[in-house]
DNA sequence: CGTATCCTTGAACCATGTCAAGCAATGTGG
DNA sequence: CCACATTGCTTGACATGGTTCAAGGATACG
């Protein structure tokens, strides 16, 4: 749990033009970097739990956080990642309910802080910043949506299939082709909603029929379109 | 698809402590009154469909609205249900995607359609009305990302016991302890993500171990305490 | 070098989906 | 008002995808 506080730069992340941040005044954005805090998370670190009521939101600098819900049989179930430039924590302050997820950093990190307060005031004095972060949050819902159907519809086979494309498209490959995320079976499991051998066998499975090259957690994509075939996902 | 229009009294909706509409001023009230029409829908009728683009939100005045999303076979799996107060549309017309589901009065409906540029002058205008709003969202998501966690690990039998009980704190019952919504056995079906033939030999079940009582599509609670230990949903 | 964690494979089991057939309820047109 | 069609509901039989349990191998770590 160790967390060492160190100022990173946020330019790229407010620059960026997807950001939420990236319409604020000069003076808004003053403001955010003098409230701001920034703290070192190793890998392995949560960074808040469910049930948790947060004074603040967290904005992604680098490295990978996963967020996750426990079920009842404490099985957890992966609600996404977020990685650069991602905000976290957002739906609890809001709706000033308890966290839903947890989050844990899957990479050492670094991640800013911005309290409660700071985002209320920038909500309060600028609509486009507010309308920005709507956009985010309804496209996280339709995400979501999305998500429900296919879980409750899909085959784990399609399901499996579906989540390396989405894990493709997110994190990228390098240019060996290599997934750009590091995921155990089980967090792959926990992310579709299945077995952590359903996972390993299907893996072999695409191995077998050339869709990938596996080398321990490493996962080579060879034929995107032949999963998105056994996925029945065309974006 | 008849579809008469009508004049129909909003104040009940605005009133409502609840509603996202309950912090404007009078000056926005009179406008929203202005700009908004009001739409009978008959049972049955489809009110928006996936893929559609928005051009404004719509709130719930009597009735009950089905929103659904069309899965790859062609199944639809219903994402929620809307009722009095109920605002539905929001999620496009905020992102500016498309219609993720599909919207279908279940029960003879008036709706009150408020178009886009309204909406987004009221959030450019009142930053309590964004917040509102804003958290209106957040809590949906939260809904979503707990219905992910719970068809992702429940049993059928649990989805099918929580299913009751959270249509029951929606709907109410009536002084006889009848939900007071009817929903095919295929719609109930479509809530949880299973088959039909599944919820009918799950319902006579409950039926037998004195859980509830069936009348056709009129469900009587019995035992909500039993339901709740089944479907392992304490709240 | 030993211990813990993760990965893999096989076998058995079971919850749930699928298919098929009959029944009940409801609506339609003559 | 009846015959017929349509749709929804129910039940049984069966197939199977997926989970669970168990055991062994691989890999990483202090």
């Amino acid at each position: 749990m160790k967390s060492i506080e160190k100022n990173v730069s946020c330019e790229e992340c407010i620059l960026n033009s997807k950001s939420i941040f990236s319409h604020l005044t000069t003076e808004e954005i003053n403001e955010l970097l003098l409230k701001k805090t920034s703290t070192f998370y190793r890998k392995g670190t949560i960074i808040y739990q469910e049930t948790q009521r947060m004074s603040g939101i967290y904005c992604v600098n680098s490295g990978i956080v996963k967020l996750y819900k426990t079920g009842n049989e404490g099985r957890e179930q992966i609600i996404r990642f977020a990685k650069f430039g991602d905000i976290i924590g957002y739906r609890s302050v809001l709706s000033g309910e308890k966290a839903c997820t947890t989050a844990k950093a899957i990479e050492d990190s670094y991640l800013c802080f911005i309290p409660s307060e700071t985002l209320f005031s920038m909500i309060r004095r600028n609509p486009e910043f507010s309308l920005n972060l709507m956009q985010l949050i309804c496209k996280e819902l339709g995400e979501a949506n999305l998500f429900i159907t296919e879980i409750a519809q899909k085959s784990v086979r399609e399901r499996l299939a579906e989540a390396l494309i989405i894990l493709k498209n997110t994190f990228k490959l390098d240019n060996n082709d290599v997934l750009q995320i590091s995921l155990s079976r089980e967090e792959l499991a926990n992310v579709i909603g299945t077995a952590t051998e359903s996972v390993i066998r299907l893996l072999s499975e695409f191995k077998d029929d050339k869709l990938i090259e596996l080398n321990g957690r490493n996962i080579k994509i060879l034929n995107i379109k032949g999963l998105m075939k056994i996925a029945n996902y065309y974006e």
